[in-house]
DNA sequence: AGGATTTGACCGAG
DNA sequence: CTCGGTCAAATCCT
């Protein structure tokens, strides 16, 4: 793939080749980036690392090799230096967060994060939930631009939290007893831009509250299996003042749930349905991108399968809508896709999720990638 | 009917 | 006392 864009270029112009030199490297930043995103799924399985370690330094090799041969790296240097605006990029100014993620090196961040896990030894980051059935509803799209794209701007583990578990009347937890891992994730920007990030584990809101100096309230989610599996893991959302596209999430405690061998989360994986095959794969792919011993797929066989398919795929998460609420249990139960469950399945003993999922990597990648930057 | 969401009230931390 | 987080009854949805 990369390598016919390569051979095209030759037999172009200079000015061309540049062109696509340009979005060669981009290309390469937004492999990169993918792989960042999804570095806590794919610690445990080296393979995989490797092999997508080797798609990136292709891209970068190929494009390396095209500035050697047919330009003035100096251009190129200053092409990249040239304002936003700058015709001359329609790439760069493409991906704003690719920018900011070069900007300020967020694969740092990336490798603080698995550090973290490997050393705390837990369970992941949330990943993308798959709304069931929502999966198939309208504003596939929308929720695919808007499905969390793994910008991770913060992330953090600290010791504030609170909750509240059941022990006599309400007792609270302490602040300092419970992980608060925070995140922000882009909104959908078309479609239902209420629905909040999804990530691989069901949730149900149990509460939402204005915030003092939030313009938008906060919404409480925490794990549908409370209560059957005792799983303390709860979840936080909200709008950033500022940004009415972005939510920002926070998630408290691990979950648990999936420990257990009768968890609901994680059903046998039976074969895949047929019609929404595709979808289903496409968003199981995506969305639990683990590479996990029963159905991994490597980065590089993400990558293509997801622009072959990302035209047709539907969103994998669905939360149907209701309003702003990321909890796809109320409209998808549990898990409703088999191929889904099996990964986050492999996900959660994997013990790893990042924030990100492929769900929300591609499309938005893919978004940016053909449609230009709307967002800002 | 069962389960999820809504929303006002309650509670504890600061 | 204020505010954030949670509870739980009412309501909604499938």
């Amino acid at each position: 793939m990369f390598k016919s864009e390569t051979d095209k270029a030759k037999r172009k112009r200079p000015d061309q080749t540049m062109e696509e030199t340009f979005s060669l490297i981009l290309h390469g930043c937004k492999l990169a980036k993918d792989l960042e995103s999804n570095l806590g799924n794919l610690a445990s399985q080296p393979e995989i690392l490797s092999k997508s370690c080797d798609d990136i330094v292709k891209v970068f090799a190929a494009a390396k090799g095209r500035l050697n041969a047919d330009q003035d790296p100096a251009s190129f240097t200053q092409l990249l230096r040239e304002s936003p605006s700058s015709s001359q990029q329609p790439q760069q100014s493409t991906d704003p967060s690719l920018q900011e993620w070069l900007k300020y090196g967020v694969i740092t961040q990336a490798m603080d994060m698995i550090q973290q896990k490997v050393l705390a030894g837990k369970a992941p980051f949330e990943t993308n939930e798959m709304g069931g059935k929502n999966l198939l509803e309208g504003s596939a799209s929308a929720r695919l631009k808007g499905s969390v794209v793994g910008e991770i701007q913060a992330m953090e583990l600290s010791d504030s939290g609170r909750g509240s578990s059941s022990s006599s009347q309400r007792p609270r937890r302490r602040k300092d007893d419970e992980e608060k891992r925070t995140m922000t994730v882009p909104a959908p920007q078309m479609g239902n831009t209420d629905l909040p990030p999804e990530d691989n584990f069901t949730w149900r809101k149990y509460g939402q509250k204005e915030i003092l100096g939030s313009r938008y309230p906060r919404a409480y989610y925490r794990c549908t299996h409370q209560k059957l599996y005792n799983c303390p893991a709860k979840k936080q959302v909200q709008r950033l003042d500022n940004d009415f596209y972005t939510f920002e999430v926070t998630y408290i405690s691990q979950h648990t749930c999936h420990m257990s061998s009768t968890a609901p989360s994680i059903p046998p994986p039976p074969p895949l349905e047929t019609g929404t095959q595709d979808q289903i794969m496409t968003q199981a792919m995506v969305s639990q991108p683990t590479p996990a011993s029963s159905s991994s797929v490597p980065l590089g066989r993400w990558l293509s399968m997801e622009f072959n398919s990302l035209a047709s795929a539907s969103c994998g998460s669905g939360s149907g809508g209701a309003g702003g609420s990321t909890a796809s249990a109320r409209y998808g139960r549990e898990v409703d896709y088999p191929a889904v469950a099996d990964l986050a399945d492999v996900m959660f003993n994997s013990g790893s999720s990042s924030s990100n999922s492929m769900e929300f990597i591609f499309p938005s990648v893919e978004d940016k990638w053909e449609a230009g930057d709307k967002k800002n």
